[in-house]
DNA sequence: ATTACTATTGGAACCGGTTCCATTTTATGT
DNA sequence: ACATAAAATGGAACCGGTTCCAATAGTAAT
């Protein structure tokens, strides 16, 4: 609990000498930064983060705003923010997600008032729960927010997506590369711009390929077991037979799966199943799914990086162009096309 | 950006009074306290972190210490742990968990020095990274700790534990119920204290009936897919037929199951499997997961209650006890035993 | 009306840093 | 050695709250 003055005492200097040693700006001669450093040695001394912040009016601490803050994939990439965040001692703290703006129509603006106010530098808004209109409107009197995937045109140079649309299309492209023209869909959440996008890239990659999809064969999922579950089970009722399926993510993709399975038929012999996302389990499952991997890591860490350099002035690299990948494993098989 | 002066001023009041207005102890009269909430209303006032941060040596944030913080049991958990926080307004951060105690031997004790000191109020220790003697040392410096899945017999009040031992019996039990005799295991991360003790219990609960397993087919295993899924064919790579397989947590019963599959053989006509946890996705696997509940919810809540209570002389309920639910699924199917 | 006591109120001092300026020390040039 | 510029240093003032005490207003009792 000693303070800068303590430290200045036993050191035999002034107080602003130690604020000195501390920020490393002025000029110090090595005898008194000696001395100095000695003496904050010996008192065991550490900053006060709550006198830093009163005077410099930051907080060191960033928030995250977003329902997507869960799901295996995000919780991976959260840990790495963590980490790009603790070299320059910044906390992370999450701003509610349960709030969905549809639901409480203020909630969120009320949420962001509080932390913009006076709880963090700066804010990630994960996801498109917030409609563009609010997230300009919050950016024009709150410049310090960086968006993580999602796109907003005007100040895309604090976007980080990904295409979505052409991920979409790259799984469109493979199931009929590989000799599917029977195709159903499970949806991811269509109220999220990902999950449209992924899906419409999806439907343009078949439209491309002279192939459509009937109504029927879509479902629309919402990223969850539940969805992925009684999707395919809905599907399978219908009175159109399919031999691909393409899910919105893994997570549906494996309980898809799981029902396909449950209800007697083999995948991917009857039915082949390809998912998006490649969480940790898809290369464990039975049969290994075939997905799409997107770099959520360096997404994440470059919205980081952004709003770093935004609050504090750094000038720490960026990029912004995310390529897939994709992972082909065992549950897409390729059939013979006479 | 308003300060409690402007607020003053505007309400033609001093600062005391506006500063007993916020923190509601000192006396107002009713028309004051209209003026107040007024110009704090007019002026859209909140009052800085930093500023009571500063005076009240309190920062209002507590920290989470421990390599637990993944799996998604825990990133639910940290949600509810969110909430009950922001009620009161306390931040929660991350205090790394890579720092893996074994791997450097004191950068544990740095990083738990850096929070103590200026970071945040108090630490929820997870799991049972840190040998106890360690924990026992930082309890007696900073006793604002908290323990959550770790049990240390001296501060049994700060600890909030689950008896893996008797899961782990119910688990074994539950198999034998089952007509098994012939019983595999893929154990959980045995350097952990929870994977220990569950581990131990089910070998108990063989042993109470009888009923003993070949080393052989105990395979050593570390809660990971990877590792659940290679110990399933290792298992199957013995001499030793068997009928029940016991997995340490779903995720690794859930990879087994895929080896297993893979193999061509079928769960649980061939092998029974059961897991623990109860994952979400635990009820839309093929088949779905036979598992045991932790409720893990609860004893997170307790644990940052407790912490609460420790560093703000709170009085918020707790409880200690926490019981456990078999979950039956179709993963474990009752043999016929003449 | 006066006294005695209580309820309100204002604001100085403080928390522990940073900033900035006046002052002192050291270095450089002639 | 002396003038002068440059480097190093000390500390007051400040950031925006809380705390505490002296001062004032209000109320009841005599």
């Amino acid at each position: 609990m000693s303070t800068i003055r303590d430290v200045a005492k036993l050191a035999g200097v002034g107080i602003g000498t130690v604020s000195r040693v501390l920020s490393g700006n002025g000029a110090v001669s090595s005898k008194t930064l000696l001395k100095v450093n000695q003496a904050m040695g010996a008192l065991n001394f550490t900053p006060s983060r709550a006198a830093r912040s009163l005077v410099s009016k930051k907080m060191n601490t960033i928030g995250i705003w977003g329902t997507e803050t869960s799901g295996e994939i995000n919780r991976r990439t959260l840990r790495e923010m963590e980490a790009e965040l603790k070299e320059f001692e910044i906390h992370l703290i999450f701003a509610d997600g349960e709030l969905n703006s549809s639901k409480y129509p203020n909630a969120s603006r009320q949420s962001f008032d509080k932390l913009i106010n006076k709880g963090c530098d700066g804010i990630i808004i994960w996801g498109s729960d917030l409609p563009a209109l609010e997230i300009l409107q919050i950016e024009n009197e709150f410049p310090n927010i960086t968006l993580l995937n999602n796109k907003i045109e005007l100040i895309d140079d604090k976007c980080f997506y990904f295409d979505h649309y052409q991920a979409g299309y790259v799984c469109g492209q493979h199931l009929i590369d590989k000799g599917h023209s029977n195709i159903a869909c499970i949806t991811g959440w269509l109220e999220t711009d990902d999950g449209n996008q992924r899906h419409q890239g999806f439907l343009c990659a078949l439209n491309d390929n002279n192939t459509n999809i009937p109504e029927e064969l879509i479902f629309e999922g919402d990223y969850t077991y539940r969805k992925g579950y009684e999707g395919a089970l809905s599907l399978l009722k219908q009175d159109k037979p399919f031999t691909a399926l393409f899910c919105g993510n893994d997570q549906s993709a494996m309980s898809a799966i799981a029902a396909i399975t449950n209800k007697g038929l083999e995948v991917p012999n009857d039915i082949s199943v390809m998912g998006y996302d490649d969480m940790n389990i898809a290369r464990y499952t039975s049969p290994p799914l075939t997905t799409v991997r997107i770099p959520f890591n360096r997404m994440a860490i470059s919205a980081t990086r952004r709003l770093l350099n935004l609050c504090y002035n750094l000038e720490l690299n960026i990029e912004y162009d995310f390529p897939i990948q994709l992972i082909e494993r065992l549950s897409v098989k390729k059939l013979y096309v006479p």
